[in-house]
DNA sequence: ATGAAAGCGCTAACAC
DNA sequence: GTGTTAGCGCTTTCAT
């Protein structure tokens, strides 16, 4: 593909010797040299197209300038927007995504790491973490550095980039009440995700703070599908229904959402849905959904910021890193049937 | 991270030389090397969970198993099982997917590329594409192997790997004409890319071999906003308004379902719409989006193996392969206004 | 401030 | 069938 010039090639049209160039060419070193060799050396690199060979470079020191990036699934609209803000914020500090999906199962997980451990990653920005993951602790006692995205490593103390979950649920149950809702019904995702238990939790002290009453329900998915069996469960079978369901994900309100127009319900007259992270075409569904906006993107950008500060210093942090959310109000919510 | 076992760590405990661990471990030589001697090998690799360094087999062979994917937009719904298709395939091969946006313009593009090539990536699946593009012909012409996925490459004799759009567009003519429209408009996207000009052509054939009116319209994007803007565009000017909308793809079809809305028309009452792609949750649209699905998944994989068989046979092919696609009906077309 | 030399871990060409 | 040797392109001592 085209034979590229080597830092020889660079050296000899500058009439240095190439560890010069090499030098020269990096930030590091470049004030070990002469300012005009720096000059004569850049002037001849640029001449030339010289880009010095990252597979070389890194066989020399021993890193990749290269970041996994471990994922659920990238069909799920939640992690476009966040992967965009991983790669953003790396490619201008020089280093490049490897992404790996793990398809949502603890085996997928594990391979996933594995092969981008074996391509030699400097680092990993998981957004894919259990509670009790093995592979977590195992990777974390073998020293590699990585940072958890949205949902936390359980005990291993990796740092966090987050949104405000509770704050977001929060808001949300606000927002209820102040329709009218006195009963509320939160469908959550597995109890193993972290971010699943800080909504739960958010969910339940929420509705105690306002006195109306907040039911509890746990899907094994987080899922379109999931939520609509969870929606199917509750419109046939609880007798007393809720006026509301707070929605542990998009995916799951639009669950509801489908059983709700399969069974002749109207949404938000006979039941208002709210739901979390604002993905794309939330918007677009039928009702527009109401749910709470999370700044994907930038945690993404953070999640690589804050791994690249614990590369660059070689000291491991456990920050954890929690970005703002807000509700976005549209047609899903509305006054209970009651007081129409 | 962890400093890991080299070849020299399973020579020495497998009690041979390391070009015969590298032989024995490596398909196409292991014949080169006694049985036992393999099995040694492999027994003490396994044993001490020995990976090759992708550097420096990378560097003393040219290649980096690593494969770069031009894409506009990763956000954009259609990429997404698109680059799952490509990773699936060549995962099973040993090579890795290296992403990069080009946010569809073409400085991006160029820079993408770029960076893509400095990281010495072994091909290009580029999904990406714009007639007369001259980063295509450039590389072209350096010797780079790629692949185009979905759009063609202009005049740049790369295979292309897409579906059969013509198929698609002539599905949703026949469609909207047996439900008695006999006026249609296709909003094309920008005639830059070769799918926007392959699926108007297809429009316009598919109308007079029908007999219907079919007028034609360019956006220069495709996006819901290109589409809302010019549905908005189509409810206040033109006089005869048509029956039912051939969208250029998913997105500038939900354009069209908003503009509806914000006009307080119906759809499909007042005016039938069809996309192209079928991209996730075109069903939750309101009402759900009638389409034409086209095998994202498989149009990854297929120009992957395209690839890969490029590169193992050192042969540029300019095969084109073209899925197959087919029209989902769903809510958003009906009989037009004078039939009900 | 710069050059010389060594070596990162691997594979390929050449012996035997 | 296996060992020896060389070298991919780079950075980093160590000299000077």
């Amino acid at each position: 593909m085209g034979a590229r010039p080597t830092i020889d090639d660079v050296a000899r049209l500058a009439g240095v010797h190439k560890a010069t160039v090499s030098r020269a060419l990096n930030q590091r070193t470049e004030r070990l040299v002469g300012r005009d060799t720096v000059l004569r050396v850049r002037e001849a690199a640029e001449s030339l197209g010289y880009v010095p060979n990252v597979m070389a470079r890194g066989l020399r020191t021993d890193s990749s300038m290269t970041i996994g990036v471990v994922i659920p699934d990238l069909t799920n609209p939640l992690f476009p927007p966040i992967v965009r803000g991983i790669e953003s914020h790396l490619q201008s500090r020089g280093y490049t995504a490897l992404l790996a999906n793990t398809d949502e199962n603890e085996s997928g997980e594990r391979v996933a790491i594995a092969s981008l451990l074996d391509r030699r990653v400097d680092g990993l920005i998981i957004g894919s973490g259990h509670r009790g993951d093995p592979t977590l602790s195992e990777i974390h006692r073998a020293g590699v550095r990585a940072v958890m995205l949205n949902r936390d490593a359980g005990g291993v103390p990796y740092p966090l980039v987050s949104g405000e979950d509770a704050q977001g649920i929060a808001a949300s149950v606000r927002h209820l009440v102040e329709l009218g809702h006195r009963d509320l019904l939160h469908i959550a995702g597995p109890a193993s995700l972290s971010t699943s238990e800080a909504r739960s939790v958010a969910f339940q002290s929420a509705c105690a703070e306002a006195g109306v009453r907040g039911r509890l329900m746990e899907v094994n998915a987080l899922t379109a599908e999931a939520g609509e069996r969870a929606a199917d469960a509750v419109i046939a079978g609880l007798p007393d229904r809720p006026t509301a369901i707070v929605a542990g994900n998009d995916l799951i309100a639009l669950g509801v959402l489908r059983s709700l127009r399969r069974h002749g319900l109207e949404c938000p007259t006979d039941l208002s849905v709210v739901g979390f992270n604002d993905m794309v075409f939330a918007e677009d569904f039928h009702p527009p959904l109401t749910t709470v906006r999370v700044p994907a993107r930038s945690m993404g950008e953070e999640a690589a910021r804050l791994l690249l500060r614990m590369l660059d210093t070689g000291e491991p942090t456990q920050e954890r890193v929690m970005l703002p959310v807000s509700l976005v109000v549209r047609g899903s919510t509305g006054a209970p049937p009651r007081l129409r």
